[in-house]
DNA sequence: ATAATATTCGACAAACTGTAGAATGTCAAG
DNA sequence: CTTGACATTCTACAGTTTGTCGAATATTAT
């Protein structure tokens, strides 16, 4: 299976790089992420304020008027983040087919870093306790 | 959190439902699933007959001429997308936290479906076993 | 060869993302 | 209060993706 891009793609380039600084960072103002990104790549000020503004407006970052200039942080966590973003998509593909994205989900987490399938059993442990407490 | 459309879209409305279709019939004329379809909404033939073609650019279904007529085929099982998908989405996510996804992987899991917690936690033996093999 | 059918082409609209210059707003120093 | 310097917003365009079809073309059957 090819697709260039991949599915399920969650955010731009762009906005995924500010994400990140934001996250790395807790808070910066436009002209510190821009500082950032451009000692990687050439780019315009104006471009990152753009995406800083469209990312609020799908609020993914907050902006708070600062010392005369707005500061930006990050509306969640990078792990609350990476946890709603994979309930839905993971919602979406249990639909087509539980037992693919299930199988799916073991490999991808094997290869990447085996060692946490043992935490993934204690967080199943957990899970089916919880469940029965409310039962 | 919003975003109407749900983070990492998999596909579109009408990909979907094409796949579907194909998935639950084997295969089937461009007219057969416009048929299908065309009873839930109104809709062209030539739209179904376009994404049909863009969903056989992108890999997604095959194309035979049958008898005087193209038939198509999925090119995966839904379990074989289904587990491709989330292997791309799941390694993108991975990368963001791998700890918040496998949290919401759990939640969403028993959120849809509990029993397949126990179904997971074999998954993961048999993994764990498969990996000290190859050790 | 004609009429009926099937398939492909070309187009347009609406989102979404990247890109950035132009316009406008704000505030402090003179 | 005017002028700069800096901050913020506006407007715009390009490229991609998906949905949507009519028109043109090709194929088949009569």
């Amino acid at each position: 299976m090819k697709s260039k891009e991949g599915f399920g793609k969650v955010l731009g380039r762009l906005e995924r790089e500010i994400l990140e600084v934001l996250w790395a960072r807790q808070e910066a103002t436009g002209k510190a992420i821009f500082a950032e990104i451009k000692s990687t790549r050439e780019i315009a000020l104006t471009t990152v304020l753009t995406v800083l503004e469209r990312l609020w407006k799908k609020g993914l970052v907050k902006k708070v008027k600062g010392d005369s200039v707005y500061v930006f942080r990050p509306a969640y966590t990078k792990e609350g983040f990476a946890r709603e973003v994979s309930g839905t998509v993971l919602k979406g593909i249990f639909e087509i087919s539980k037992s693919g994205a299930c199988a799916s989900f073991i490999d991808t987490l094997a290869d990447t870093d085996p060692v946490e399938l043992d935490r993934l059993t204690v967080l199943i442990e957990n899970k089916k306790k919880e469940l029965e407490r409310k039962r």
